[in-house]
DNA sequence: GTAAATATGTCAATATGGCTGACGTAATTT
DNA sequence: AAATTACGTCAGCCATATTGACATATTTAC
């Protein structure tokens, strides 16, 4: 069961759906994005910084796979702006750990809500069971090298997550 | 079954997914596409073209949903450098129907060879029936504004598709 | 305690891939 | 004959990424 490979057809069809989804998932963020003057590369930080709130400049580079310089720009507008601020680490002074002002969870906040409502209309299929086995294709679909990470994110995230009733 | 939403929680983790996920599926064309001085832009044109020869550079717009202007270079640059060609339309002479060379076919199957293996490998699952639960998350995950111009885009492609052993 | 490595920031140049606006030409439709 | 359509192109702008080089403060290693 589930031994044989997908058909050619079947194939390039998802390959086009992502491509397809992946346009209009980003869509309604970037709209929103637009009345600020950011772009989807401070969307990004905005998320991952308030997902892991006091994280190192270091780790949201590992994450974002992208250079030093270019998290700079995007990262001093959203320091300029007030969305994001910065605090010298206790225990290692080097470090300036990220955190987002209230401005900044709100307007994450505001990013994801389209993002969210886009995710579970899209899971909330007939067959009910689609959430777990999207997220475990979507998981395998990251390159084998960095599924580690991912995983470490996700687990972490997920612990971190977004506060629940208890506290 | 399935009515109740997704928590919170699942929800963001799939969202972040989402995010890792394609920034790893760009990422095989990405490396072989700058061994050609190329980009995803000449990826996307390479792939629809090859999926529907012929088309205009009106329905490859339309599916690419970007200006002609930004269209153009990267359309230039494929033609000039022989991976692609156009046609004058038959019954309307207006028309630049497009087509691929024999190289830019090779180089579409080339491109394609790495995310035709990461989906198998992301939907060979134990729970086997994953391939159309995901096919049907992801086309949800269009916007409703759209599913029908990808649907319609889907369907065609499929019969067009690759030529199928009986020719 | 000095040297090396680390965490971060910044300057400069470059590339890609989007955008808007304007204009031109050929062909088709009205 | 006039309006519309399909396509191309010029020019300028913006966002986001890159590489390379250099500076500074701090921590770690010897």
């Amino acid at each position: 069961m589930g031994d044989h490979p997908l058909s050619e057809q079947d194939t390039v069809a998802l390959i086009e759906l992502m491509f397809f989804a992946y346009r209009d998932f980003v869509s309604d963020p970037d709209e929103i994005l637009g009345q600020y003057g950011f772009g989807r590369a401070h969307h990004r930080v905005l998320h991952f910084v308030g997902r892991d709130p006091g994280m190192t400049v270091q780790q949201l580079l590992d994450i974002l796979q992208i250079t030093k310089q270019s998290l700079g720009r995007v990262l001093k507008e959203l320091i300029d702006k007030g969305y994001v601020f910065q605090k010298e680490g206790e225990t290692d002074r080097r470090q300036r750990l990220l955190y987002l002002t209230e401005a900044g969870e709100e307007l994450r906040q505001r990013l994801m809500g389209p993002q969210i409502n886009r995710i579970r209309r899209a899971v909330a299929l007939p067959e009910g069971s689609a959430a777990h086995l999207y997220r475990k294709v979507l998981y395998h679909m990251v390159s084998p090298a960095n599924r580690e990470a991912v995983r470490d994110w996700i687990d972490r995230a997920s612990l971190l997550g977004e506060p629940t009733d208890g506290g």
